[in-house]
DNA sequence: TCGTAAGCGAGACGGTACGTCTGGTCTTTAC
DNA sequence: GTAAAGACCAGACGTACCGTCTCGCTTACGA
């Protein structure tokens, strides 16, 4: 347990993380990836810009994290195994979809390559986490895990980057339904 | 029919587009999509940055030409629908990972979520002519080859966009298996 | 001769040193050197910041260069020896005199003793040309006529820079007592 | 007398001014002035960045007090008044010349320019002493005084900031006998 | 002996420059 | 009219520094 805080010197972080991913999300939301500055975000937040860069080392991390708190766990229920993959499915398709969510998806993709760093940052703190719980859920071996993830995860990006829109209702069903066949 | 050459006045224009192509595949082969500036691409076509732009509206439009030139029309052949799924799906796996195209493909891509016009660009000149050729092969509803193209694109834009190299074969076959049990 | 201008290529700078050394000495006369950005001298200039930094490396070589335009040569007139000194003496303090020009002056040279570069600047482009044409007009040994320099110029920026005021003409005429003693 | 210390409450201070001082010369000797940064000089003096800012209320003033304790009070002895002047020219450009306490002069110097605050310590505190001692060994008026001090101190500094080297020994005896002519 | 006033270390924070980079436009000369 | 060269604009990025503030701990004096 290193649940009891370690004995910290000097001023505590002011509570911001919530401030911050708030601001960063509306920003994006209404300027897009590109248009979401670090300065727009601190200004929105009502941060100095050197506060933002003392917690995240990029705006590509800033992001990650933002949506890694927007996201939250995956909620993994259902009768069998493909109530449980469809459900999951709806409920990332769903959280792609929040306004300036998906964009701020794609953005950070793009920064990703060509940044390694902000891949490590995305893959381990970002897919990681999904990963597991999925496995531990469906019992498949990770690889499959990972192709899950990399088919539901890149449809989504991919018609949303092609049409600016998130991706219909009944298409997500559709691809459920492509899904389940294999993973169900 | 435009085919006979309108009757062009002034010096005609160079025959550079080959040139920067390659040069435009190697720069961001070399420097990541980020890296390949502008600048740098004209550089090491030898060309002047302004003859770029008279070309291309952008460098996203470069890039989604450049890859156009690369790729090619797709190889729509096999003994029955299925074989004809599984060549076009390696086939495009193939040339995603060649070196360069993959972080071009997915930089022009991110960069489109935020560049309407680029969007347009993209579906347009990009993802129609490929999707008209696959729908007349497998005789499909549209809205289920695009689809199909959001799932193997999407997928493979997705796995390298994660790691940084592009999907392994085996993972392609699963994708291929996957696919196939929908549209086979 | 090299004054046939080369042959350049490209297009040709614009005449915008003159509007820039206006507005630089303008945002020192108003903000100080410290308040003197480079930003905002080139909003003041109506001008890219870029294009400050294409044509001077660094803040503080855009200063030397204003205030070599702004000084001009020395005037080297007068009846007798005494007569050149006396009234280059008073050229320099008053133009050190002029609002902006003192603050400008120490400025630059708080900077150059952390930046050999500028330090090069400001004794090769600055303070040679002067220390030439007073060794030409007196026909005294080099390190004399530095020594000559050091003591006037010095005394005239020291006094600034304790009092915040230009030095008094009677203190000036004191100084130039006190140096006619041994360079009249 | 203020001799007896006032009945203080609370902890008394440590001891820390001697150790700050010499890590802030050490430091402006290695770094420059704008180099030795308050966190840097904290750091080098094994001390917290508080604890500058209780007793100095700017850097500047930090590096006022650090020469003042450096330099200690001028010796004004001598068989005659020549004497007494040169000897004490020497001791100042001894002093100036060692390593750290010439940068530390000049920077603290630049900085008063452009802050008002700095200005008054720097006269009052430090230059004020030094005016009264000269006044009064040497019986000149205050205003005489003043500029003998702009002189030597001013010449001294200038050619420091212009070759960044302390001026050698021939020229401070050239300048003694400059001034002599005058104030001997 | 115990409260309280202050010193102190560690470090977060705001604010503001700096200098670099990029995408895209504009201007000039040469062909 | 195309091409080359490169100046120019607008603005984001990430870093550095200063001076303030918060917190928890320690040291002394005084009741």
């Amino acid at each position: 347990m290193q649940a009891t805080t370690p004995p910290t010197a000097g001023r505590p972080r002011s509570d911001l993380n919530a401030t911050v991913f708030a601001a960063t999300l509306r920003s994006v939301r209404e300027l897009g990836y590109a248009g979401a500055t670090m300065d727009r975000i601190a200004t929105a937040a009502g941060v100095a810009k050197t506060t933002l860069y003392r917690r995240w080392p990029s705006k590509g991390a800033l992001i990650a994290d933002c949506l890694l708190d927007a996201f939250g766990p995956v909620p993994l229920t259902g009768a069998d195994r493909g109530e449980v993959v469809a459900s999951a499915i709806r409920w990332i398709a769903a959280k792609i979809s929040a306004p300036g969510a998906g964009a701020a998806f794609a953005g950070v993709f793009s920064d990703a390559i060509n940044d390694p760093s902000l891949r490590e940052i995305l893959s381990k703190r970002f897919q990681e986490p999904y990963r597991v719980a999925v496995q531990d859920a469906l019992g498949e071996p990770d690889d499959r895990v990972l192709l899950l993830i990399d088919v539901v995860t890149g449809t989504l990006l991919h018609r949303m980057g092609m049409t600016g829109e998130p991706m219909a209702d009944a298409d997500v069903e559709a691809m459920i339904d492509m899904v389940l066949r294999t993973f169900g």
